[in-house]
DNA sequence: ATCGGTGCAAAGGGTTTGCAGGGTA
DNA sequence: TACCCTGCAAACCCTTTGCACCGAT
């Protein structure tokens, strides 16, 4: 099971190191077809559940849609703009959240997603 | 548009006050299924819909599935079981969260869910 | 030359919709 | 009696899989 680097797979990874924020399937195919464009979705989706599985890649639901996004990144937590539909990494952390819950749960990880409006959009409704 | 109080209808909200906790679509068809045992899931998702539209229900998703709760519960966060995919209710809150993000982002509200293994989960280990 | 990756098309799982019949108001 | 709701089946969307060909090693 040696892998072997085409040129799509090379375009899957370009466009997330590039990207800086999660992109869904459709986001990273389009991207795909901008450089290679005769790419089919199937490829897309192999080359993602690889690149998941190998924890290059981590997958995650914000706004309905399952987005991929380098797994190298730390613990961070995300912005979901309701505008653009586009989600964005953001650092800052909550707190001890051991309180929220009885003893007997046992708590893992955590995420917290906000959501709103991203910087771009506000800055449309303003002009 | 007036809405009539069928027994499938009936028996959905009745699952949802019952069960006190977020349901997928499939639970609340298994739910409905052992008082009406035709229901098709055609009817489930309409009614769904319905609820979630007249604001009764909210819907969200955890764990990989869309889950539908009461919607008159106020502000609070939850918990999602890895072992049994069930998710609960946890009534805390984190604190401010605006510092998080530039200003030009604007925080309509936030999500957070604590993942990991719930109270019956947790006591089957142990034993 | 191998055999993993690709593209296409078909198959899957979850959700929605069209339609004729049934039941509430 | 109206007409909203229901059950069934087909349609849809997103994702996965089968298959023959292509191409990185």
């Amino acid at each position: 099971m040696a892998k072997r680097n085409t040129k799509q797979r090379n375009a899957i990874r370009s466009a997330f190191i590039e990207a800086g924020r999660p992109l869904t399937s459709g986001e990273i195919h389009e991207l795909v077809l901008s450089e290679l464009p005769s790419v089919g979705i199937a490829t897309i989706y192999r080359a993602l559940k690889d690149l998941v599985q190998e924890e290059w890649l981590t997958s995650m639901t914000i706004g309905g849609s399952t987005r991929y996004e380098l797994a190298n990144l730390g613990h961070h937590h995300h912005f979901h703009c309701n505008q653009c539909d586009k989600t964005f990494d953001i650092k800052g952390c909550v707190g001890d959240l051991t309180s929220l819950v009885p003893n007997a749960f046992k708590i893992l990880k955590h995420e917290l997603t906000l959501i709103g409006m991203c910087q771009a959009c506000n800055g449309e409704m303003a002009s």
